[in-house]
RNA sequence: GGUCUUAUAGCUCAGCUGGUUCAGAGCACCUGCCUUACAAGCAGGGGGUCAUAGGUUCGAAUCCUAUUGGGACCACCA
C-alpha cells in the first residue's frame, strides 16, 4: 500500500464514486421478483435551491433507500420536481417586471412561454445539488408535476371527480391574495398576531323616538341625537355595511331593536338585525355587517338575506361600488378614513388592540376575504376513507403524535378550493358554452362533443367554447404523486404501479400534513383502493443552535453546498443525523458536521493502520488475538441487532450512534489495540483476515449514512472486480448473540481501565510494567488481553505478601497493583474509608427493603432475589475493604 | 379559546409494560499525554432532588391530579 495521507480528503473521492454509481446503473430499478422498497421524493419546487430542510429530508430518504438496497430489496427512489404554481408564477412576474414587462400586457400563451423558459433555465438545479449529497435516486424516472404524464393524470382525475359529483363550482367567500390576484385555500393562509387599532364608530339612529332608557340599557347620545357605537378593526369596510347586528339578549342594546341606523360618512340607512352570533361582551355588543368582506358577516348576510356590496377591486384598491376613496389602496384608506371620521366627529375613540391577521403563505400580503366564483372539491367522502387506516395504524405515522393532528383536521374538514386565478399550472378543463352553462372534458374534441349534446347544436366548434381561465391548486397535482409517478392514473393496473404501490415510506415535514400527506392518502384510496405509503416519517424543522428557524432574512441558514465542501458530504450527512430524532426539530450546529468529519477521519486512519500491517503466514494467532476476534464478532452481532431494531422504529439517529460507538469505541479503541502487532512487527494471517472482514462489515453498516468514504475504503480494502460496489453488497443479517463473551469483556475492560486510572493518578508511565493480583472470583481467560492493554507482566492470586498495593474492586473481585514506594498509605486508607461509608449507606437502604414484609410478599421473586444479591455483594466488598485497610495500617 | 405535546447533566437527547441496562449516551468541560493509524487524536476524570406540589404503590424519572414554563396545530370576537 502506498503512503496514505493522515487526513481524509472527501473532495477527491466523492464525485468519482458518484460517477461510478451512475455509470453502473446502481440507482436504477425495474420491477422484478424481489420485494420492492419504494420512496417517492417530496418534489421540491422546480426552481428552488437546496436548503437545510432538503438536506435533512433527503439524507433520511437516502439512508433508508440505501439500507433497503443492501438488504436485497428492489429499492426505487423516484425523484421529481413540483411546478409550484403561485411561487413560480410570482418569480416569473417579478423577473418580467424587472424587464419592464407587465403580466397584463401578455397573452396567456406569451406568459407561459416566459414561464417555461424560466423553468428550463432554473429548473432542476436542486436535483443536481442532491447528487452532491449522494442521493441514490433513479434519475431516469425524474418527473415533473407539469410534464405530459402528470398533466394528463391531473386532468383525468379532475374530470373523474366532476363526473362523480365531487367537484362543483360556486360563489363562496374565499381567501383572496390581492397581489397574486388569486384565491387561496385555507391552508395557504398564515395568521399572525398584530398590534392594530380598534375603532369605535358612531352609527346614528334614524327616527329615534327618544324614549327614556330602560333598566340595563346603555344609550349614547349627543347634540346630533342618539347613536350606536360599533367597534371595528377595519373602518375602511364601512362602505360595504348593509346591516348592524346585536344580540337579542343583550340588555344594553334593547333600545336598538327594530331600528335603522346610518352608516357614518356613507350616510346609507341600514337595518338593525338580531342574532346570537354577536358576543355581548365584545366592544359595545354592536356589530357592523359587511357580507362581502368578512366570512362571518357573509354567513349573517345569507341568513338574513342582506345585500352584499363588494367595495374592493381584485388588487385591494377601493372599487366604484365603494362610492368614495375609489382607486385607493385599502390600507391607505384605513388611514384616511380615520381622519375623516375624526373630522366629522363620528369616531368616538380608538383603542390599541392585538388581533390576528391572515397573510398569504406565498406573497406575504394581507389576505382579503372575497366573494368569488371558484371550483371546489367535496371532502367529506374522501376524508372518511382516509381517517380509519391511520387511526388503526395500518398506515403508520412516526412519530405517532401526528395522528391526533391528522384526525382533528379530517373531522373538521371543509371543501377544498381547488381553483387558482393563475396561468402557471394545470388549466381547468371546463368549457363554457356560448349560451351559458359549461361542460367538463379531458380533451377539446370531447368537450365539443359534450357541448353539442348539451346545447343540441351540432354545429358548435371548439372556437365557440371558452375554456375556464383558472388553474388548479398545485397540491391538486401533488396529491396524485405516488400514483402518477408510476403512471397509475393514465394506465391503471400497469406493471409498475402494481409493483411499486403502495410505496414503503414517505419522508416529509409535519408542516404539510394537510396540504399533502392527508390528500395523498385520500387520492390513494380513491384511485388505487389502497394507502399510498405504509409509513410516514415526519422530520422536524431545521433550526439554528439557539432554536430559531432557519431563514434567509435572519441569515442563519448555512449554504448546504458550502458545508459539503468544507466537511464532505458524508460529514454533513452525519452532522444532520446526529441530532435528528424523528419528529423533533433539529438544532443544527456546524460543530455536528465537524464531528461527522472527525468520524470520517477516524475511519480513514483505522484503515491506514490495518492496511499498513505486513502479514506473516507462518505466524500463529496469539492468545489475545484469538480472544479479541471471538469477542468482537459477538459485539458486532449485538450491535447489528440493535441497529435493526432502531431502523424498524425509524430511530435513525440512534442507529447511527450505535454504529458510531461500535466503530470508534469497540473496534478502534478496544479491538484494534488488542490485535495490533508491536511496531514494525508482522501480524498473523488469521487475525489479519478476520480484521479485514470486520472492517468490511463495519463499512457496510456505515454505508447508508456515509456512502462515499465507505465506498472508497471498500474498494481499497480488498481486490474488487470491475462492477463491484458496497452499495449493492448485502448487509450482514443478525446472528444469535452469545452475551457471555461480551459480559466477560466488559469486566476485562473495567480492570484495564482501573489499572490505567491508577497509572494516571500516580503519574506512572504507560511503558512501566508491573504485576497484577486478584482476590475473589476471577476468570483468567482474558488475561492475555489485560496484559497487553494494561501493560502487565503477570497475573496471579493475591498471596498476602504484597503490602504496598493499590487496589480497586471490579464486581466482587479485588484487583491489586503492587507499587512499591509509590504508595501513600494514608491516601489509600482515606479513599477506602470513603467507599465503605458509601457502601454502608447503600446496605442500609437494601436491608430496609428486605425487612419490609410487604416488599418481600408483593415484589416479583427475581426482584427480591436481586436485592439479596446486592446485600451480599455489598457486605463482601465492605469486608474486603476493611481487610485492606488493616493490612495497610 | 380548543386540542395535542413536552420538561432528565452546560447543550442535544435515550430511558419501552413501575423494581440492576436506573439515573444513561453523544457533544462540551477538566487533568495528563505530539505513545510510530489518527491532536480532526489517546488515556483518565468531574457533572443531574429526573420542572414544582400532591396522590396511587411495598416501591415512581416512569402511573394519576394540579401548578408553572416550553413547543405544535386548529379555531377565532367584529
Amino acid at each position: 500500500m502506498e503512503e496514505l495521507a493522515n487526513k481524509y480528503n472527501p473532495a477527491e473521492v466523492e464525485s468519482k464514486w458518484y460517477e461510478y454509481w451512475l455509470k453502473n446503473d446502481f440507482f436504477k430499478s425495474k420491477p422484478d421478483g424481489r420485494e420492492p422498497y419504494t420512496i417517492v421524493i417530496p418534489p421540491p419546487n422546480v426552481t428552488g435551491v437546496l436548503h437545510m430542510g432538503h438536506m435533512l429530508n433527503n439524507t433520511i430518504q437516502d439512508i433508508l433507500i440505501r439500507r433497503a438496497r443492501m438488504m436485497g430489496k428492489n429499492a426505487c427512489w423516484a425523484p421529481g420536481t413540483d411546478h409550484a404554481s403561485i411561487a413560480t408564477e410570482a418569480k416569473v412576474v417579478n423577473k418580467l417586471a424587472q424587464e419592464g414587462i407587465k403580466k397584463s400586457d401578455l397573452t396567456r400563451d406569451q406568459f407561459l412561454e416566459h414561464a417555461w423558459e424560466w423553468t428550463h433555465k432554473h429548473g432542476g438545479i436542486i436535483l443536481e445539488q442532491l447528487k452532491k449529497l449522494g442521493a441514490s435516486c433513479d434519475w431516469d424516472r425524474t418527473a415533473f408535476t407539469m410534464d405530459e404524464t402528470r398533466s394528463k393524470s391531473v386532468i383525468k382525475v379532475f374530470c373523474d371527480l366532476y363526473k362523480k359529483g365531487l367537484i362543483y363550482r360556486g360563489v363562496r367567500m374565499v381567501n383572496w391574495d390581492p397581489q397574486a390576484l388569486t384565491a387561496l385555500s385555507d391552508e395557504e393562509v398564515i395568521y399572525k398576531e398584530e398590534n392594530s387599532k380598534l375603532f369605535y364608530l358612531k352609527y346614528y339612529v334614524v327616527d329615534d323616538s327618544s324614549e327614556p332608557a330602560k333598566e340595563g340599557e346603555v344609550i349614547h347620545e349627543d347634540a346630533k341625537g342618539r347613536y350606536a357605537v360599533v367597534a371595528t378593526t377595519r373602518p375602511e369596510t364601512i362602505m360595504g355595511d348593509t346591516a348592524m347586528c346585536i344580540n337579542p339578549n343583550d340588555p344594553k342594546n334593547q333600545w336598538l331593536k327594530g331600528k335603522k341606523v346610518i352608516v357614518p360618512i356613507v350616510n346609507r340607512v341600514i337595518p338593525v338585525i338580531e342574532d346570537d352570533y354577536v358576543d355581548v361582551e365584545f366592544g359595545t355588543g354592536c356589530l357592523k355587517v359587511t357580507p362581502a368582506h368578512d366570512v362571518n358577516d357573509y354567513m349573517l348576510g345569507e341568513k338574513y338575506n342582506l345585500q352584499t356590496i363588494d367595495i374592493f377591486n381584485d388588487n385591494g384598491t377601493l372599487s366604484e361600488a365603494a362610492g368614495i376613496y375609489i382607486g385607493k389602496d385599502r390600507f391607505e384608506v384605513r388611514k384616511e378614513i380615520e381622519k375623516d371620521l375624526q373630522d366629522a366627529n363620528l369616531l368616538e375613540k380608538v383603542e390599541a388592540y392585538t388581533n390576528k391577521v391572515g397573510y398569504s403563505e406565498r406573497t406575504h400580503v394581507v389576505i382579503e376575504p372575497k366573494l368569488s366564483m371558484q371550483w371546489f372539491l367535496k371532502m367529506e367522502h374522501l376524508a372518511k376513507t382516509a381517517l380509519e387506516p391511520v387511526m388503526k395504524d395500518e398506515l403508520k405515522f412516526y412519530p405517532a403524535k401526528y395522528k391526533n393532528t391528522y384526525r382533528n383536521w379530517l373531522e373538521n374538514i371543509k371543501d377544498w378550493c381547488i381553483s387558482r386565478q393563475l396561468w402557471w399550472g394545470h388549466r381547468i378543463p371546463a368549457y363554457f358554452l356560448p349560451e351559458g352553462g359549461f361542460v367538463v372534458a379531458e380533451t377539446e374534441d370531447e368537450a365539443v362533443k359534450l357541448a353539442q349534446e348539451k346545447s343540441g347544436n351540432s354545429s358548435l366548434t371548439i372556437n365557440d367554447l371558452r375554456q375556464d381561465e383558472d388553474c388548479l391548486d398545485t397540491w391538486f397535482s401533488s396529491w396524485l404523486w405516488p400514483i402518477s409517478l408510476f403512471d397509475g392514473i393514465n394506465n391503471p393496473g400497469n406493471e409498475e404501479i402494481k409493483y411499486y404501490y403502495p410505496t414503503s415510506v414517505l419522508v416529509t415535514g409535519p408542516d404539510i400534513i394537510f396540504f399533502w400527506v392527508a390528500r395523498m392518502i385520500m387520492s390513494g384510496y380513491e384511485y388505487e383502493g389502497d394507502m399510498p405509503f405504509k409509513s410516514v416519517y415526519f422530520t422536524g424543522i431545521v433550526r439554528d443552535k439557539i432554536g430559531r428557524k432557519m431563514s434567509k432574512s435572519l441569515g442563519n441558514s448555512p449554504d448546504p453546498l458550502e458545508l459539503i465542501e468544507k466537511f464532505g458530504a458524508d460529514g454533513v450527512r452525519m452532522g444532520m443525523m446526529l441530532s435528528a430524532p424523528a419528529g423533533n426539530d433539529i438544532l443544527f450546529d456546524e460543530a455536528l458536521c465537524e464531528q461527522g468529519r472527525n468520524f470520517n477521519n477516524k475511519i480513514w486512519n483505522a484503515f491506514r493502520l490495518v492496511k499498513g500491517w505486513s502479514v506473516n503466514k507462518s505466524l500463529e494467532q496469539s492468545q489475545s488475538s484469538k480472544i479479541a476476534t471471538e469477542w468482537f464478532q459477538e459485539q458486532l452481532n449485538k450491535t447489528i441487532a440493535e441497529i435493526n431494531d432502531c431502523f424498524e422504529k425509524y430511530r435513525i439517529s440512534e442507529a447511527l450512534m450505535a454504529v458510531y460507538k461500535l466503530f470508534w469505541d469497540e473496534f478502534s479503541s478496544w479491538y484494534l489495540e488488542m490485535v495490533k502487532p508491536a511496531y514494525q512487527q508482522p501480524i498473523d494471517e488469521k487475525t489479519y483476515n478476520q480484521t479485514l472482514d470486520f472492517f468490511e462489515t463495519l463499512l457496510k453498516l456505515l454505508h447508508p449514512f456515509m456512502p462515499f468514504i465507505t465506498e472508497e475504503l471498500y474498494q481499497n480494502i480488498k481486490e474488487r472486480s470491475e462492477k463491484e460496489s458496497i452499495m449493492v453488497s448485502l448487509l450482514p443479517t443478525g446472528k444469535e448473540i452469545k452475551d457471555i463473551l461480551i459480559t466477560k469483556m466488559e469486566t476485562t475492560k473495567n480492570i484495564i481501565a482501573g489499572i490505567r486510572n491508577i497509572r494516571a493518578e500516580k503519574g506512572i508511565s504507560p511503558r512501566e510494567t508491573f504485576n497484577m493480583f486478584f482476590k475473589g472470583d476471577f476468570d483468567e481467560s482474558n488475561n492475555a488481553i489485560i496484559m497487553k492493554l494494561a501493560n502487565i507482566d503477570g497475573i496471579a492470586t493475591y498471596n498476602g505478601n504484597n503490602d504496598n498495593c493499590v487496589s480497586f474492586i471490579v464486581g466482587t473481585t479485588e484487583i491489586s497493583i503492587p507499587l512499591g514506594n509509590n504508595i501513600n498509605a494514608e491516601e489509600e486508607i482515606a479513599k477506602m474509608e470513603n467507599e465503605i461509608k458509601y457502601l454502608e449507606g447503600f446496605l442500609v437502604s437494601v436491608e430496609k427493603k428486605l425487612n419490609n414484609e410487604k416488599f418481600v410478599a408483593n415484589a416479583k421473586p427475581e426482584v427480591v432475589e436481586n436485592e439479596r444479591k446486592k446485600k451480599a455483594d455489598a457486605e463482601s466488598k465492605i469486608a474486603t475493604l476493611k481487610a485492606n485497610i488493616a493490612s495497610l495500617k
